[in-house]
DNA sequence: ACAAAAGTGTTAAGAATACACCCATGT
DNA sequence: ACATGGGTGTATTCTTAACACTTTTGT
């Protein structure tokens, strides 16, 4: 395994793949791509692809994730990088090594651009079986997004500008998987002052209007005390 | 950049680097190795080496490790993936993506191997410049730990099987770097039940003996309410 | 007897939890 | 007038933080 120092050195194959997560109809839902390629044709995988010398992991996946799903990294709100993945076991065509980014949007749309595979976004809770180990990805991801967002004020990412107080604990209840206190909820986020009140009110429906807020951040912060 | 759709895909090199953290003398320590090649000759760097095709990462970690530090990875009590970083503009020899791994242990006999290159751990209050960006994966490295500590009880890999209420307080006062409340770090970690009384006594010095305790469990675990 | 670390309890302030009704709007 | 989601307060329990003296040993 010396090769190294023989010349002989052969790097595996590099691969990076994006768990991109959204919240529609109050569901956390990850983007997946229809692969058209063996191994797993057919099947739906994290958009992903090679990472070639002189290209860093961010790069990579920046490309590949406007290659294959239409979207840009711009309209993003967070990306972070998540795991690396040994896939010696898990790709049939061999051993390669994958570099997994989390990213969270809002109204992201995806552009059917001529490369793509029929980007679509699909609830955690209902995956079907996907290609390769990319259930346990977005297990993992999933997890380490939970954790996030009771850390940090990570949720700027998966709303608009302005919200409602509703559609942030929304938010958290999609991620968490549990319904919240909405007076506790109220006085524990304004306690934690990411927010701030605006002048706007929010129209919808046959009920009473809803005030509008705002992050006072669009980066991420930690919290002070952490949450739930 | 679609060099694989041309059978011409190149991947960059793959490292792998290791952040080896001990505690000696109340102090956190980290493992360095005296590089005896360019670049960096004689500097001081984590120790790591080249990932081949065919190995994981964390079989090259484990590999590397062993041969520059003489440290078997049996020997730690806790290894886990840190980050990938691409070193692009990092390495001078060229692009290369390195995956880093925290390891904690306690009384680390290294040993001089054939091919080690002089291991040494320094405490990482006073680190010489070091190879590479290597300061900064250790100040990431550190962070993380100071939080692994904080919401899980990371800290039995760094003390031995018995240890007295002392210890353990030092080994989070060593890495939250400031001094803790005696009563009150006693009442909070004796309340999260991570710990047990043994029967055992310690005796040293010219002062009262300390109760021994030890861990329930010698695998991480999350705790119920996080720490300081 | 002294030095050195071990061990121990109380009080006050702050945070988390549980819980139910009125408000403003559209139909 | 009713259905719908928006908005609000209090009492209780739990957690944290601040704080100083006695005990046991070796020399």
């Amino acid at each position: 395994m010396n090769n190294m120092y023989k010349g002989e050195y052969v790097p595996p194959t590099l691969t990076v793949d994006s768990v991109i997560f959204q919240i529609i109809n109050a569901q956390l839902c990850v983007l997946l791509i229809a692969r058209a390629q063996e191994p797993f044709r057919g099947s739906l995988a994290l958009p992903g692809g090679y990472n070639a010398v002189g290209e860093t992991t961010h790069e990579a996946m920046k490309r590949t994730l406007l290659a294959k799903a239409g979207i840009s990294t711009d309209s993003l709100g967070l990306i972070e990088q998540l795991y690396t993945f040994d896939t010696v076991a898990r790709d049939p065509r061999g051993h390669a090594v994958s570099v997994t980014y989390m990213g969270l949007g809002k109204d992201l749309t995806i552009k059917q651009s001529k490369g793509a595979q029929n980007p679509v976004f699909i609830p955690v809770s209902q995956l079907p079986e996907l290609a390769y180990d990319h259930d346990e990805i977005i297990k993992y991801s999933h997890e380490r997004l939970r954790a996030k967002i009771t850390y940090t004020n990570a949720a700027f990412a998966l709303l608009p500008k302005l919200f409602t107080l509703s559609q942030l604990q929304g938010v958290y209840e999609a991620i968490l998987g549990k319904e919240l206190d909405k007076r506790n909820f109220r006085k524990k986020f304004l306690s934690l002052e990411l927010i701030e009140k605006t002048q706007k009110i929010y129209k919808e429906g046959a009920h009473r209007p809803a005030r509008l807020y705002k992050f006072k951040q669009q980066r991420l912060q930690e919290l002070s005390r952490s949450f739930e």
